[in-house]
RNA sequence: CGGGGUGUAGCGCAGUCCGGUUAGCGCACUGGUUUUGGGAACCAGGUGUCGGAGGUUCGAAUCCUCUCACCCCGACCA
């Protein structure tokens, strides 16, 4: 039996899932807690990630006309209370604003003083805000589409948090548009998934599954919503991006009219679209192994660690000459239309510390230079997508003129195990029997990473939906738009059913 | 918010049942020496309101009460 080699992350992914993520989070330097409930501290390594996802998606976001505006934090509670089931879905979760001023209290601490008339809310999501002043923007039919976006933070006051997944306050971009029409407004929601999607498979090299959302599942005052749903390694779904066609309920209750060519007055239809910190935690979970961060490099803070291995200062100094030519070499190149951005790993730690320390960063490729390296005009690289102990020696001037070759087939390698790994736990099921048993872990008190992604017919109802939740905490991910119209028998009711949707258990 | 668990140095933990020198160990950290191609070795050193508040006691990490935070399972949740 082959010794079980050493790995970075302890427990490992099928030793203790929860666990292994925390561990990835905490050693690759991502995010922390902070002493505020359920609020993350998100640290550089995290947030140059969050960078990097903000640019890309901006640029993509602008591609399609929308532009960039900020609304307040604060949101009257008046305004909340215009849409009802919007105000049902987020009431629970709001934190409230009630005092403007902290007064001493004469025994060295403060009190709070100065009560509002009206309290405030912090935003969950902005639609009644960015409605507010929609109203006032929008008045003739010349002034739609309005197409804005804000990127901010929101607070959703969880009563369970996980870094990343699930955080009290959380950085998002908020997508909101109004239009003339229904079908416009439709296809946009559609456009704006379509975008997400592309992010998701292109860049965090995450494959999705788009789709509808049943309606138990929409968001609270949409009329649809849209999803891309994707499988993490313990087979559970996340859901990555959400995007809402909200009809005229928006509209009518932040009274967003426009006068049409007949100059008569109509309600805007309006949308909304939104991804979050979240994911970070997808790309951290579709990735990841038990040795630290795997980063696609298109979306990597930087792509390549350089490590020198010098036995003393002399040849320290001669070795950094050799590196410095090398990344004077890569300035010309690019990845992605971007620079490629080269971490020099200069430190007093020894070669294999410094070595891991970059694996488990997830650093997309790793030189280790040493004097051996620089005599013979070549480097010695590893890549995050192979075995640590898979490397190889390159010539340098090969190694910088194939680099964006390199990283592009890294991206592509990360992506492709995602989608394999999806594809070998995805199934369809026809009989109510395999499909309870598909969900039902075989050890009970500590269920094992079980089940995946089932595509099964459903006929509709809020009925069979609820049960299937009751029985197997299993829901539905998403009615997907991609799946042959075939008809079939509800796995549940056995009524008849017009398509297969995705149902899996969920984060 | 319900059930269970855990809070002791930056990280991981022992000590708590059964109160008793100066609160310990490993890793990390600082200085030094030797090292350096795969997570270095040795020597020396620093580090703690024992999560917090109150109580019992001659004496509390340890017992009691309250409280806060985190983790797991639920409930809830774009």
């Amino acid at each position: 039996m082959a010794k079980k080699q050493r790995t970075a992350i302890e427990p490992t992914r099928s030793e203790d899932y929860a666990e292994w993520y925390q561990q990835i989070v905490r050693v690759a330097e991502l995010a922390e807690n902070s002493d505020v409930r359920g609020c993350m501290v998100i640290k550089p390594w995290g947030y140059a990630i969050w960078e990097n996802i903000q640019k890309v998606l901006d640029k993509m976001f602008k591609a399609e006309g929308v532009k960039n505006a900020y609304f307040p934090l604060f949101i009257p509670k008046s305004y909340f209370e215009k849409e009802a089931e919007h105000v049902d879905g987020f009431a629970k979760e709001c934190a409230v604003v009630t005092h403007s001023r902290l007064e001493d209290d004469g025994q060295g601490g403060l009190q709070v003083g100065g009560q509002l008339t009206e309290p405030y809310i912090v935003r969950p999501t902005s639609e009644t805000i960015i409605g507010a002043s929609f109203s006032k923007w929008v008045n003739s039919y010349r002034d739609l589409p309005l197409l804005i976006n804000q990127w901010a933070n929101v607070v959703r006051w969880e009563l369970r948090t996980r870094l990343f997944l699930r955080t009290a306050e959380f950085l998002w971009q908020e997508g909101h548009t109004v239009h003339a029409s229904r079908d416009e407004a439709e296809a946009e929601t559609r456009l704006m998934l379509d975008v997400y999607a592309k992010f998701a498979e292109e860049y965090l090299a995450v494959p999705v599954i788009k789709g509808e959302k049943s309606e138990g599942e929409r968001f609270p005052g949409a009329v649809a919503t849209y999803s891309i749903e994707a499988m993490m390694q313990d087979k559970k779904a996340l859901q990555a991006g959400t995007s809402h066609f909200l009809g005229q309920n928006f509209a009518k209750s932040s009274e967003i009219k426009y006068q049409n060519k007949d100059s008569e007055y109509e309600y805007a239809w309006t949308t909304s679209w939104g991804v979050s910190t979240r994911l970070i935690g997808a790309l951290i979970m579709a990735h990841s192994d038990d040795n630290g961060l795997v980063l696609p490099p298109k979306i990597a803070p930087a792509h390549i660690a350089i490590i020198p291995i010098a036995k003393n200062e002399e040849d320290r100094q001669e070795i950094l000459a050799y590196i410095e030519k090398i990344t004077e070499g890569l300035k010309d190149k690019r990845f992605d239309g971007k620079e490629i951005i080269v971490e020099i790993d200069d430190s007093d730690a020894t070669s294999g510390e410094k070595s891991w320390k970059w694996i488990k960063k997830g650093m997309p490729i790793r030189l280790e230079i040493g004097k051996r390296d620089m005599e013979a005009n070549s480097v010695f690289m590893g890549r995050r997508d192979l075995d640590p102990r898979d490397k190889k020696t390159l010539r340098w001037d090969e190694f910088v003129a194939s680099v964006d070759e390199i990283l592009e087939d890294i991206q592509n390698n990360i992506f492709n195990k995602a989608v394999s790994f999806r594809e070998e736990n995805s199934v369809q099921i026809d009989n109510q029997e395999d499909f309870y048993k598909f969900f039902t872990p075989e050890n009970k008190k500590k269920p094992e990473i079980h089940g995946g992604f089932a595509f099964a017919h459903w006929c509709g109802s809020v009925e069979c939906e609820e049960k299937i939740k009751e029985d197997l905490k299993v829901t539905i991910r998403n009615i997907p738009f991609e799946v042959n119209a075939e008809e079939g028998k509800c796995i549940c009711c056995g009524k008849t059913s017009k398509q297969r949707v995705v149902f899996s258990k969920s984060y």
